[in-house]
DNA sequence: GACCAGGCACATC
DNA sequence: GATGTGCATGGT
């Protein structure tokens, strides 16, 4: 694929400057741990109310649908659309939303009997084609999907990841989504909990000192710029 | 009041 | 293929 790390010598050495970020994150940032979520359900549905909103947003509307019993793809199903949508409208873009929760639980609930970890049963490539064929699930969802509710190893590339990484210059500033996902996959180990957590410390970092206008001083990859 | 936050689909050129 | 726009709340 891609026309990033086309040499060995240069493969070599990102794979050990990624574990560097890795462990200069993990040193001022701790263990993460990350994806809030006690289910599958209610982490796919948090990955889809947290498209372009900020995060303690969605805790007020994933508190709402636990209130009201509906933090699950077989109750999503069955609540009306104006009652969902009021469940949700913290998350913003509630009316989107709302029809995008709907069409990824009617996917679930028609194929795979209600149960998002019964996708696991299909192949990879054909599990995530599934998932981005669903109205509202863009690559971004469909990858957090997989790799925190499914637990399949996929990176996901979001509004921080693609900002630490063009800034540290590890990929073109124009780099599209396929791109910068390669990068990540080519140059470390294939795990699930490596990917969960790698990409928990850039959300971190992002989070912390990577916003649209840096805040570098004490960023723990500041001495990598 | 402006800016930002863990996107995506769709229209238009 | 690239670019622009609509969708909306809530914290800083």
């Amino acid at each position: 694929m891609p026309r990033l790390n086309s040499s060995n010598e240069k493969g070599k050495s990102q794979k050990s400057l990624l574990m560097a970020y890795y462990w200069a994150m993990e040193d001022h940032f701790g263990f993460q741990d990350w994806w809030p979520g006690e289910t599958p359900d209610e982490v796919a549905i948090g990955a889809i109310l947290t498209q372009n909103t900020n995060w303690s947003n969605v805790e007020k509307a994933i508190r709402n649908l636990k209130a009201a019993g509906a933090l699950s793809i077989s109750k999503l199903a069955s609540l009306a659309r104006k009652e969902l949508a009021s469940l949700i409208r913290s998350s913003g873009y509630f009316n989107i939303k709302e029809r995008r929760l709907r069409a990824f639980s009617e996917e679930i609930m028609q194929n795979f009997n209600g149960s998002i970890l019964k996708m696991s049963s299909i192949p990879f490539n054909a599990l995530r084609e599934r998932l981005l064929a669903v109205n509202g699930i863009g690559e971004e969802t469909a990858d957090s999907i997989i790799l925190y509710a499914i637990e399949a190893p996929t990176f996901v590339v979001d509004t921080y990841t693609r900002r630490v990484a063009s800034r540290h210059g590890l990929v073109p500033k124009n780099a599209t989504y396929a791109e910068i996902k390669y990068f990540y996959e080519s140059n470390l180990e294939k795990d699930v909990d490596l990917f969960k957590e790698y990409h928990a410390l850039l959300v971190a970092v992002g989070k912390h000192f990577c916003k649209p206008k840096p805040q570098c001083e004490h960023c723990p990859l500041s001495c990598y710029l």
